[in-house]
DNA sequence: CTGTTAGCGCTTTCAG
DNA sequence: CTGAAAGCGCTAACAG
């Protein structure tokens, strides 16, 4: 096996010059650097992984956990999440590799712990009081969480910013004249983003609670002029309530756009593009979202170590939220 | 950060038996064992991957490359392969993790080879001739294809024992008393197992070429006693296809099993067991095949070092079939 | 801009 | 049954 020693007895250099002429986190002249790669290209050397993660003490690898989309049917979210992901990571200069799916999420955690050998991990599909999130914050483990959830202590993620996305929503059906709102949620609790930009702009929240499936957006459509005669624009963040409730609107008697606006806002902005053109759409780039979240998690991964605190090159993009830093170490 | 020399110390014992404590690669009294792990727990003391993969010169890791469900609805198949991969290359005494999707391919490959962290791959939805299969076998990394596609060079594989499955699926055929059979494929060429079962067993294959789709199933069934007049049994490898003919067949007049006796052969156990009532099925393990595979990309691994050349435990069930293994070195 | 060198934490001979 | 010690291939000071 070609190592470095190989390649700088080859180039006529020393390992330390191979290694950064590799890297590039040092100056290196031209002409040196060309017969270190022409070194490396004519034998053939691969870098070995496992010598780099122990000698850096920090592995470039993060681990994704996400919801195994062999067992239920994957949404397009989660795809193009994963994809930001991805390129996050790889651009932050790591690599990502996709923990495997499992019935079992914390016997599933707990492997990965003691295999010890991720620089951090990324959590999607997390629920309020997550086991995982616990084992991992007690392992002292690197991570950010896809999205929030309830928690007793401080922990990084990446989310929509809702705040933003309800007020461009809200503004919106304001401008077209509407004062009584309708909240599309699965809780009767008014979400607090909303309810602080409602009040900002004097709007009449009320909260129409409905489980988010197609059925459920049939039957609200059913009842929804005699029960909510007042309402006349609609804010959702339910994507399934959503589409039957416009598609079911018209045989019910209820006419979209006209009687009805309706906002929704918990979509690709691929998908937006072909959406129904009944309802307006504040659509979010998952793939930004998600890639925020791989150089959070590479920036955690580094303070960890104490050095090469570089600055926070994290892009916030439209409609994404970056939670504070825990503070590690 | 607890090393094995701390627990050593804690032990008060020397650090080469702190590992074969752990490893268990050499006998140990059981009184230094139980320090030992008693010093581990107390420290909460992890394992350093990279280090051990370092030192071994061996990689304990297996990297998964598999289609993207995110793309098209993932097959019951695919999940449980999955499943049995992961629990085959952990009873091995490695992990697998599995690379993320991407739709370039080939992009994918160069990169998971330029990292050079896994011990191995395992592939599936392998192609003819694909592009995948040439890097690995180039790059010298060992790998297993998860099924079976042609290559100008030997290849380690595990797939069904399509013999075996051919063979029982054509004896009850003719058991029955069917002498002319028709195959449902997406090619026209007829499977040379088939082929040879059937000449053995003096039956007659005529070759239906048909999308698997279930409108291509469909419309087999409109047309199949016209057609088709002469045959009287059916042997299917599509499932999509299998289930839309049997489901439309007696709309189309044709009644099954009665006129005709259809045998699935390309499902899963736990599908066949609530499968339609009218098909046989010749149901196969994916698990234990996906087992297999990890069993044999972590022997494929020892060889490569030339030392620890343990016998091959390798379980081969009914249906599973394993490729010769290709000598590496 | 480049070289020297001391480790990173673990595995595995070799020697008791 | 146990210990000592030599690396595995790379990184990152430190020293020019």
């Amino acid at each position: 096996m070609t190592t470095r020693a190989d390649i700088a007895k080859l180039a006529g250099v020393s390992e330390s010059t191979v290694s950064y002429a590799i890297s590039g986190r040092r100056s290196i002249s031209e002409a040196t650097k060309q017969r270190v790669m022409a070194a490396i290209e004519q034998t053939g050397y691969k870098a070995n992984y496992a010598a780099a993660a122990l000698a850096s003490g920090a592995p470039r690898m993060v681990t994704i956990l996400t919801a195994n989309p062999f067992e239920a049917p994957p949404s397009q979210i989660d795809g193009a999440l994963l994809d930001g992901i991805v390129t996050g990571v790889r651009e932050s200069g790591s690599h990502s590799v996709i923990w495997p799916f499992s019935n079992d999420k914390n016997a599933e955690i707990e492997a990965l712990i003691k295999l010890n050998f991720s620089g951090g991990v990324i959590l999607m599909d997390v629920t309020d009081e997550d086991q995982r999130v616990h084992s991992l914050n007690r392992a002292n483990i690197p991570f950010v969480i896809l999205g929030r959830a309830k928690f007793d202590f401080a922990y990084n993620f990446v989310d929509r910013d809702f705040e933003s996305v309800y007020k461009l929503g809200l503004e919106h059906l304001k401008e077209l004249g509407h004062i009584n709102i309708g909240v599309l949620a699965t809780t009767s609790e008014l979400n607090p983003y909303l309810k602080k930009v409602a009040s900002a702009l004097k709007l009449k929240l009320k909260v129409i609670s409905v489980a988010n499936t197609l059925i459920g957006g049939n039957a609200l459509a059913k009842n929804f002029k005699q029960e909510h005669p007042e309402i006349t624009g609609v804010i959702s963040i339910l994507d399934y309530v959503t589409t039957a409730f416009v598609d079911a609107a018209a045989q019910y008697g209820l006419s979209i756009p006209d009687e009805l606006s309706i906002i929704g806002v918990n979509i690709l902005e691929e998908q937006a593009e072909s959406s129904n053109p009944k309802i307006s759409t504040i659509a979010f780039n998952a793939y930004e979202m998600a890639r925020s979240s791989g150089k959070i998690m590479v920036e955690v991964m580094a303070a960890d170590k104490n050095v090469r605190k570089k600055k926070s090159e994290l892009w916030v993009g439209d409609f994404v939220d970056r939670g504070s830093t825990r503070a590690i170490s």
